[in-house]
RNA sequence: GGAGGGAUGGGUGAGUGGUUGAAACCGGCGGUCUUGAAAACCGUUAGCCCCGAAAGGGGCUCGGGGGUUCGAAUCCCUCUCCCUCCGCCA
């Protein structure tokens, strides 16, 4: 969320910087209800004080046991004013309210300016992307041929979009949850947390999931509870309402997770094999940080996201989203992409983003320096590291062999018993 | 699921309709004392919003929402969360 004063004061760069993002003008008439609320506040606000003023009468003159009806009568006559001019300042802030939590952050000004995804900018590459001497498979036939992947059994239980894997397969999905969460707490100092699948309403609205995106979510029956569609969510809220000592910034937590999302408007979009999943798993980076020292732990968080596929020797680029390909709460965003054979192009297995002060400020997450003075809206950053079904499917694709196996990235062995090749079945 | 008890400022915890935005204690900050520190003593110590160039003034907030009343931390309704006991349970 924005702030209501810095929009006040800032209409025209605000209006400038949604263009940017190729957003419709959701600031509306702003300005007239901004102004509005301000005045039957004024109203409301004024008669109030007259009221203490003569409550404090009344008592007086109580206490002196004499009459006071002709205040008592006022005051009857000053209530419903005030209720008046209460409502009216209420509907205002209502309605202002409604507006400021549909509009999106704002971009930095280091984001590439573009309406889509084509004017991302790439910032830079890793690893050589393998030359086949045979063509290459997708993970969908790789997968089931391998006897650890199955579509069609999980068709049957649950429906489109999800899967099951079987023995390596199954493994591998867990040794890569541990790789990367070990990766993440032994080498890049995050602290590792478990969160609920499940969160209110509240939680998501902090992290600007709601009330925009409600539709992209899945929402249990008869509660308030909301899968989540990724750690980010519980996580970020880990701190909502608190004041954290500056000292302690940043703070950095990864989590692995399942991951739920309805995929609804992608119809038709990434139907086969593993890359668009109902339920999938990530292991996600959070971090809290100083206002002055975000964009540096942006930065730092991309690197500690490529170090998983660096060590798993999978290639892929950093790219920086353009103004139109901006999320929601993000003000800036690097995407790493893993080249995927099968499909001969670079496709996203991670998205690190800085969200400035825009879900602090929903949430309610601040910061004191030296433990006094104006608690401060920290900057949150959210980032994968990284998509784990995804990794599963680049690691077939770009590790295969000629005869349908597939080799296991060194890094990865020590977590799979040692095993350095998945086989198809002999029988 | 059944029966009770709670939610007050950074913390503990008073307060049951009218100088209570809130006692007291602890913690924090400033000061006195001290070579320094501790102790002791004194002072100070919530947030948000509105008006204002500022100084300053005003409003709201005692878990959330609604109600009663001239007036609510205090009374009523409701929701959420926490605790205790019983039952069930991975």
């Amino acid at each position: 969320m924005l702030d209501l004063g810095f929009v006040r004061e800032n209409l025209d760069l605000v209006r400038r910087k949604l263009s940017e993002r190729g957003v419709p003008d959701l600031l509306g008439d702003f300005e007239a209800i901004d102004r509005e609320r301000r005045r039957w506040l004024m109203e409301a606000e004024s008669r109030k004080a007259r009221r203490n003023k003569v409550s404090d009468e009344i008592a007086a003159l109580k206490k002196q046991k004499q009459d006071a009806s002709a205040q008592i009568a006022e005051m009857k006559a000053l209530g419903s004013e005030i209720d008046e001019f209460d409502q009216k300042a209420k509907a205002c802030d209502e309605k202002l309210h409604e507006v400021l939590v549909r509009i999106p952050n704002l971009p930095h000004e280091t984001v590439p300016v573009g309406a889509t995804a084509a004017q991302n900018q790439e910032i830079r590459r890793w690893g050589e992307p393998r030359q086949f001497d045979f063509q290459p498979k997708p993970h969908w036939e790789l997968g089931p041929s391998l006897g650890i992947l199955d579509f069609d059994r999980a068709a049957k239980i649950s429906g489109a979009r999800f899967a099951i894997y079987y023995d390596l397969g199954a493994k591998l999905e867990r040794a890569l949850a541990n790789f990367m969460l070990d990766l993440h707490t032994r080498q890049h100092g995050y602290r590792e947390v478990f969160p609920p699948f499940m969160v209110n309403s509240a939680t998501l609205y902090g992290t600007g999931q709601l009330p925009k995106f409600a539709e992209d979510l899945f929402k249990l029956e008869g509660a308030d509870y909301w899968l989540i569609p990724t750690a980010e969510v519980p996580v970020t809220n880990l701190y909502r309402d608190e004041v954290l000592d500056a000292e302690k910034l940043p703070i950095k937590y990864c989590a692995w997770t399942a991951c739920f999302r309805s995929e609804a408007g992608s119809y038709g979009r990434d139907t086969r094999g593993l890359i668009r999943q109902h339920q999938f798993q990530k292991v996600e980076l959070v971090k809290f940080a100083l206002p002055e020292q975000s964009y540096g732990e942006l930065e730092s968080m991309t690197r500690d996201a490529g170090a998983v596929l660096e060590k798993l020797g999978l290639p892929y680029r950093v790219v920086a989203l353009s103004t139109g390909d901006l999320g929601f709460s993000s003000a800036k965003t690097y995407d790493l992409e893993v080249w995927l054979p099968s499909a001969g192009e670079y496709k996203e297995i991670s998205s690190c983003s800085n969200c400035e002060a825009f879900q602090a400020r929903r949430a309610n997450i601040r910061f004191r320096r030296g433990g006094k003075g104006k608690a401060e809206f920290l900057h949150t950053l959210n980032g994968s590291g990284v998509a784990i079904g995804r990794t599963w499917l680049a690691i077939l694709e770009n590790y295969q062999q000629e005869d349908g196996s597939v080799v296991i990235p060194e890094a990865l062995r020590p977590y799979l018993d040692g095993v350095d090749k998945i086989s198809p079945p002999t029988h």
